[in-house]
DNA sequence: CTATTATCATAAGCACGCTTACTATATACT
DNA sequence: AGTATATAGTAAGCGTGCTTATGATAATAG
């Protein structure tokens, strides 16, 4: 109790810090945090993906997919092959006795999702995640990330978020 | 570039991300992080609150204010005192010279929420804080922090996103 | 008055993000 | 060929969040 952030950069903070806090607690069965689950999806669509493509991917930097991946690795769910066509990459491959749980982090992201969005209409929702595009766009733009074309933003399932079928955005 | 999270919660998530990025870097001239200010400004408005009190306003838990103030401490900015009344607990104190910081913090924020919302306007981002105030809302509910009566819910100037002086929600 | 329970601060240790700097390799330029 | 630049991966180290556990004190029960 004793909240206090009623303002859009705070509850955006605050949101993200309760999601990860109830989607990891949610998930502690499966042995695999949120971010884990993340990158581990994008492993399992695009298998054989160097460390540097899957960074640009998930939207974070090299080094920490490097550990991630460290982590992954030391859980069983991925491992790192040698690039036979280039001496400094390694591809990642996912194990195949990861997918269970990777499906049950489908499961749990659906009903935090659900959970999460309750008393919200799927116009809202939408005009939700228009706003929040916006914002995220001036923000890539500001950070130095030109969204230019989204290329690789065809459907994609890997978001924590993205439970429903529906999503017009 | 590549980007490709085009969901609410995905969104949250790189919104979070990227604004501790680009603020932390715009602070750099200050010595001091966001969360940092976060936490110096409650004490600011607060002297003399204990660690307790803090963690609860700020949002966090105690361990996590207790490294904050570590920090904030070692770079002169706050100090701990006895409390005369609880010999377990420590009451913070701003030092006084971390005003002008604290000033120039507050400048940066209202730049990045400009920023950040360029394109949106006042009545978009009323509903945009009314829609992340429900979901906000529901997770502390799951999370097991009831709302209840938002007691300091009073004006607050704390948050990175606390710069227009508008808002109506 | 003593015994239990609750609270404050903190240590230890992990996850995940960052910057900076380094090695190894690939590619491009002259 | 030989040099210069760019890229892939990673180590080191820090910030900020968490859980779990511990010591000191306070508050309460008996």
């Amino acid at each position: 109790m004793t909240n206090q952030p009623p303002t859009v950069g705070g509850l955006i903070h605050e949101i993200d810090r309760l999601v990860k806090k109830r989607f990891d607690r949610f998930a502690e069965t499966t042995g695999m945090s949120r971010a884990q689950w993340h990158v581990l999806a994008h492993v399992s669509k695009r298998e054989g993906i160097n460390q540097a493509t899957l960074a640009d991917l998930v939207g974070v930097e090299p080094i920490t997919i490097c550990r991630m991946v460290d982590r992954l690795e030391a859980l069983g769910l991925v491992e790192r092959r040698p690039d036979p066509n280039d001496r400094r990459a390694r591809l990642i491959h996912m194990i195949e006795a990861a997918r269970p749980g990777l499906e049950r982090m489908r499961a749990v992201a659906q009903a935090l999702f659900a959970e999460a969005l309750d008393g919200i209409t799927g116009e809202e929702e939408a005009v939700l995640a228009r706003l929040l595009g916006r914002i995220h766009a001036n923000l890539l733009v500001a950070v130095g990330e030109t969204p230019s074309v989204p290329s690789s933003s065809t459907a994609d399932n890997t978001d924590v978020a993205r439970a429903t079928p529906d999503q017009k955005a």
